[in-house]
DNA sequence: TCATGCATCTCGGGA
DNA sequence: TCCCGAGGTGCATGA
């Protein structure tokens, strides 16, 4: 019982052999073939013939790679169910309930197949997520400026979620929007809609962006609009601590 | 000269041989191993040891997926580079520039190693875009109501881009925002935004908000600020044309 | 290059 | 389940 098996140039036979036994193994199956690919469901999509990397994982996650580009270039999601159909060609079609999405990938041509037994205990642990500067706030509320006070993480409010709500020292209400990355157009709309909704409760709001930069377009509309900027890089800490960190509630 | 070459249980140096044969020849090489990641730039995470599919294509593009999600643990976009380093273990090394990030995969074990020769001439053809509803808005105005006009796509205005800008059956000015799928709070904080912006040069601006639905938050801002809403699917076309058409200019 | 917004976005968290 | 927003988002497009 390896981890590896693998299969050149395999028959249609063989392709299915090696199919239902990564399925029932729970194991990764890497395909190498020329295929077609037919993708209906949220969009639709068709793509002729051509040398790919299939990778079919056992949690339902589907992926043709093309030989560019970070993007498979179909993909089914995790839960996807996936079989194997013997059509004019071997296929392999995925279905995924909710929305209904099929993908079928006709095999032309099979180089070579591997079935990956793949142990796996791991978790990425990821520092520098916009989660950690609203950390980073909370524990030293004075970069943002003197007298600030958070009181509130992931706060609903009218129309949306609030990063950070607070007071500062003259007790007016200040809304923080964080972006861990240079904040767009896009981040200013948000502090904008959440200082719109909180003014039509309170007289005296503010609103505060917090990241490492901005763009043009950002700083003028947020300077149109009277909001305001802190420069604030997200915190890289020497040992992440995992994606999601339940850390000292 | 065969379109696959695999190695099972490779030494480093076999390990080192062909990647820079998978290099040399643009192929893409897929690498079953045991491994640890460590990724800096724009954040910083570490994996630890696990066993996981290395991808790596002949752009750069480099992907490491454990065996669960769509999505790749750790990867490089296209443009990297990378390269072999025999440290304490054999080591995958891409480095990204602008901006700067640095990718290390450890391999502990390499169980199988595939280079594979791809050769792939076809695009992926896609129908059900934004871009797709754009076309049959112009082909067919009176989809939004009787007397629209279309006359801009793609509008630079003061604070962002109008996906649809045109006229009505009494002079007004309309604003369309395009969404191919259930319409999102974000979608109606960029159709205000946009009302907003040539509310300042115009008197009577109109906003309507196009999509196959809405969410229950995205229908509450909409109503308060008096936007309006169309339902209209995205179109499917029975052959798609390719994902960016440059149809009939 | 930068800025802007779409995406079959994916993914996680909360109600 | 839906809704909402982050993301090392990736990616194309236009200035």
């Amino acid at each position: 019982m390896h981890k590896v098996e693998y299969l050149g140039e395999p028959t249609p036979e063989e392709i299915r052999e090696l199919f239902e036994r990564a399925l029932s193994r729970g194991a990764v199956l890497v395909v190498f073939a020329r295929c077609k690919v037919h993708y209906e469901g949220r969009a639709k999509s068709e793509l002729g013939s051509g040398d790919r990397v299939i990778v079919l994982k056992p949690d339902g996650s589907f992926l043709v790679h093309q030989s560019k580009k970070r993007e498979p270039v179909n993909w089914q999601p995790p839960g996807s169910v996936v079989r194997f159909e013997m059509r004019e060609l071997p296929a392999l079609v995925s279905v995924r309930r909710k929305p209904r999405e099929t993908l079928v990938v006709e095999m032309e041509e099979v180089y070579h197949m591997v079935l990956f037994q793949a142990e796996d205990y791991e978790e990425l642990a990821l520092t520098g997520s916009e989660a950690e500067m609203a950390e980073v706030i909370f524990k030293k509320p004075e970069l943002i400026e003197p007298g600030f006070r958070p009181l509130h993480r992931e706060k609903p409010i009218k129309h949306g979620i609030v990063d950070i709500l607070g007071v500062d020292k003259n007790g007016n209400i200040v809304v923080l929007e964080l972006k861990r990355r240079r904040a767009e157009l896009h981040a200013v709309r948000q502090l904008k809609s959440y200082v719109e909704a909180l003014r039509e409760e309170h007289p005296n709001v503010r609103g505060i962006l917090v990241a490492p930069s901005l763009t043009s377009g950002a700083r003028k509309l947020l300077e149109k609009e009277g909001l305001e900027f802190r420069k604030l890089e997200p915190p890289k800490r020497e040992r992440g601590t995992g994606g999601r960190q339940r850390t000292l509630l």
